[in-house]
DNA sequence: GAGTAGATCCTCT
DNA sequence: GAGGATCTACTCA
C-alpha cells in the first residue's frame, strides 16, 4: 500500500485528483488507532472561479487560509453547527482549490467507528455523507491544516482502480445558493456502491 | 417511500 | 446577527 506523493495533490486539475481520489484509502491514526476507508464519492470545489467554493472570488479568510497553501493538505471545517466536513486541498500555493471527501466504503477499524457514531452495528449509513465520514474517521476542525504526508492522517493506494464505466459524474449536493456553478458536474461516485449518497441508482 | 422540520455553532458581515 | 459544501427523525401516504 502505498501513500500518495506530494505531487499528486499538487496537480492542477481538481475535477481530475477527484476522479483518481476514487477508490483510493483515507486513513487516520489518532494515538495508534487506526481506522480507513475507500473512498466512494467526492466533490470538487475550483477554488476563486467557483461560487460553491469558499474561496469563491478569491475570497480569504483565516478559516479557509489553508487552501491558499500548497496541495496535501486536510481543510476541515464545521458545517451547520454540527457536521465536520473533510476536504484535501490540492494545487500549488495560491490556487485554493479542494476536493471534500463525501463518502467512503469502511476498511479497518469498524469498531472504533461504530463507537464513534453511536452505531450498533454496520450498515450503509455508517460512513455515507461528508459529516459521518468525519465523525467515523475522528477528523475534527482542530486537524485542519494537517499534512497528508504525516502518519496522523494520509491517503493510499493499494492498486484498486474503477474504471470510466464504473464512476458517474453528477451536480454537488446542498450547494443551491451558487447559482449556475451548482450545475457543474463535479460530483464523482462509484456507481452500485452502498456507501455513496443520495439516491441508488 | 417521499417530503419537511429541527438541530446547533462557528464564521464573516 | 445571519446563514451555511448536512443528517436524522418524524410525518403522511
Amino acid at each position: 500500500m502505498m501513500k500518495l506523493p506530494a505531487e499528486f495533490y499538487q496537480r492542477k486539475n481538481v475535477v481530475q485528483i477527484s476522479k483518481d481520489l476514487l477508490g483510493k484509502i483515507l486513513v487516520t491514526n489518532w494515538n495508534g488507532i487506526v481506522t480507513s476507508g475507500r473512498i466512494v464519492e467526492c466533490e470538487a470545489y475550483a477554488g476563486a472561479i467557483d461560487k460553491a467554493s469558499h474561496a469563491s472570488g478569491g475570497r480569504r479568510t483565516a478559516r479557509n487560509e489553508i487552501m491558499y497553501g500548497r496541495g496535501g493538505f486536510a481543510y476541515v471545517y464545521l458545517c451547520y453547527g454540527i457536521h465536520h466536513l473533510f476536504n484535501v486541498v490540492t494545487n500549488s500555493e495560491d490556487v485554493p482549490h479542494a476536493v471534500l471527501i463525501r463518502a467512503l466504503d469502511p476498511l479497518r477499524g469498524i469498531d472504533e467507528m461504530l463507537l464513534r457514531t453511536s452505531k450498533k452495528k454496520l450498515d450503509h449509513t455508517l460512513t455515507r455523507g461528508p459529516g459521518n465520514v468525519s465523525k467515523a474517521l475522528g477528523i475534527v476542525t482542530k486537524y485542519s491544516g494537517s499534512s497528508l504526508l504525516g502518519d496522523k492522517i494520509f491517503i493510499a493506494d493499494d492498486g484498486i482502480k474503477y474504471s470510466r464505466k464504473q464512476i458517474g459524474a453528477s451536480q454537488r449536493i446542498g450547494v443551491d445558493y451558487a447559482g449556475r456553478d451548482a450545475l457543474l458536474p463535479y460530483r464523482f461516485y462509484v456507481k452500485g456502491n452502498p456507501f455513496v449518497s443520495g439516491k441508488p441508482r
